[in-house]
DNA sequence: ACGAACACGTGTATGC
DNA sequence: GCATACACGTGTTCGT
């Protein structure tokens, strides 16, 4: 039923994951073990199979608990009673449950534990003074018990998705990053893992800067925050000077001054008839595509483009060639069109 | 105080993990020797307090904690002594704290909830017999009551670092991997941001491999049919698919035979809402702007892009987030997409 | 009100 | 035993 179906639409890793079956293989004992307690057991199991691993595959799944949870619970549904009042109390309503243990001592197990799921249900709960709830929660008792049923499988979700995560995260790292299968150090060794790639990064990007003596385009998201502060030495087009483009939204920018207004922080290099661009704006939409295409009616061919999202600002930095028939031959004009374009960019996505 | 230093050995991040060394110092001083000395939990309580400010520095918060914090939160506050003996229940001496619940009025609150999933057994209830252990249990009861604690203790202590790993990973990564705060999406941005490192790696590693052997290019990266040979793992798409369907394991490739032909070199991967394509083409005319064209109009939005031209052949490796009105789900539906794409352009590139 | 996400204390399995 | 780690159901808190 729609109660634990999965929400999370995305899960889905496919292929990875294998490692946490492992794990599942495990609890699949457990069930067997105590299945004997309960002679129709299977059929709850099955049936709640479908909806506890949304992703596919898997197959088995979670422990005997919770499967035998379910069924009590779902077979004690049909007599809703006033248990449900005792146990659930949960929340703000934890006073009921109190008093009601006071008096009457029979009703006392409930308390105990369990409260807990689902088996609460059946032990009796008292009578005494709740009475005058009893209109109200009479309604409410069952539609209360569902949401908390659901609450409950929300949180079983959960957990099982980020086990599903950490499957997928430690699959993607060699096991030595890994040694415990401790969750806590996966994700560990999953932080020292992406440390080590970008050192990896850096090294490679500073051998190729140094072997290609002109500084590259090609640097990749950096850890820091803000990782665009040192991006630009010397940009012909900076937004601290016009921040209010910016800052209040955009409004007509469009040919205000006979000085274009900065439409994002650019700048162009150039050596020979290669060029590199960096531009770092707000997200247009649209503007990729269109910067693609402009670049292109500027016979300028891209040979290589890197394109970085952070919140709402993007840095595009690209390399371009400058085709024979070319007009724009500096670093200025070809900054000038750049920027023009992003103004028309802009204009358009009014 | 050893109960609440932390017990988990591993962490140590090595060379970069400076930053952890903050947090809690991990005293290895010993921790277990010295818990289960304490003569009543009071102690227990004075510790806890600086274990449970999990962020960081700070240092006193939540002090009202201790076994008794659930009776603050309810406010049903009661004298401490009698309920923690209810309280502690737990385990396999829940039939304890039924029986003082029932004989304490006033020992009210603990009962309740939480006691755990399991414990059908004492729903029983019933009151009579239960006293009488007392001669034994008054010994093991604070014994036990204090072990409790330390499982408590533990528990916290897990999650906190748990929590601070998250904290940290987190802070590795460009915020735009990270859309939701929540901890399953920090984990699932973190595989997106590995593999997104990863196949930059790959990619610099290509180029600078291409860039030695430029002289001889021709044979330079033949031995391979494809250039980027060890680029791609698993191709929903490749060019040597005719003959090699088979030669890549490929759960994925099954249905290569009423496939549309390849276009090119396509892999898909997909985590949640991000995908990553690697595209292997040859030049087209207009190529990367169809593509960024095509990739919108599907309702995929770059997050990432990086073009590598070598030779006559490109390599598009982008990492693009599916939008809510994305008809594709699948990363056979996304390579399926992307081919057809690749057709059209080649088409019109005639 | 309602849902989503966490923190909590507990039960329980696994390893020494 | 006892330490460690996970799953569980629940309470609570925070956006909406």
């Amino acid at each position: 039923m729609a109660l634990d179906t999965v929400i999370y639409p995305q899960d889905q890793f496919g292929v990875w994951g294998y490692d946490y079956l492992i794990q599942e293989e495990k609890s699949l004992c457990g069930f067997l073990e105590s299945n004997n307690l309960f002679p129709n057991h299977e059929q709850a199991a099955s049936v709640h199979a479908n909806n506890w691993d949304y992703c596919s595959s898997s197959s088995v799944m979670q422990n005997h608990n919770s499967c035998y949870d379910m069924k009590d619970h779902w077979g004690t549904i049909s007599s809703p009673d006033d248990c449900t009042g005792g146990g659930s109390g949960g929340g703000g309503g934890g006073d009921q449950m109190i008093s009601s243990e006071l008096e009457s001592p029979h009703c006392n197990m409930m308390m105990e534990s369990h409260v807990g799921a689902a088996l609460t249900t059946n032990t009796v709960a008292s009578a005494g003074r709740r009475k005058r709830r009893r209109t109200k929660s009479g309604k409410n008792k069952e539609e209360l018990e569902n949401q908390r049923m659901t609450h409950i499988t929300v949180e079983r979700n959960r957990r099982k998705q980020m086990n599903e995560y950490l499957a997928v995260i430690r699959s993607l790292m060699p096991p030595s990053y890994v040694q415990r299968g401790d969750q806590a150090s996966i994700i560990g060794g999953a932080i020292n893992f992406v440390k080590e790639l970008e050192q990896q990064l850096q090294t490679l990007e500073v051998q190729k800067r140094a072997m290609h003596q002109q500084p590259n385009s090609v640097n990749g998201y950096s850890p820091p925050p803000l990782p665009f502060g040192e991006f630009f030495t010397f940009p012909q087009y900076s937004m601290k000077s016009a921040n209010e483009v910016s800052g209040n939204g955009g409004g007509s920018v469009a040919v205000a001054d006979n000085r274009p207004l900065a439409m994002a922080e650019i700048e162009v290099t150039m050596v020979e008839s290669h060029a590199n661009l960096k531009i770092l704006s707000k997200k247009r939409y649209r503007q990729l595509l269109k910067i693609v295409a402009g670049l292109q009616c500027l016979w300028l061919t891209i040979l290589h483009l890197n394109v970085t999202t952070v919140d709402q600002m993007v840095l595009y930095s690209l390399s371009v060639k400058l085709e024979d028939g070319c007009q724009l031959s500096t670093v200025d004009e070809i900054a000038d069109a750049v920027n023009c374009l992003l103004g028309r960019i802009e204009e358009e996505a009014l």
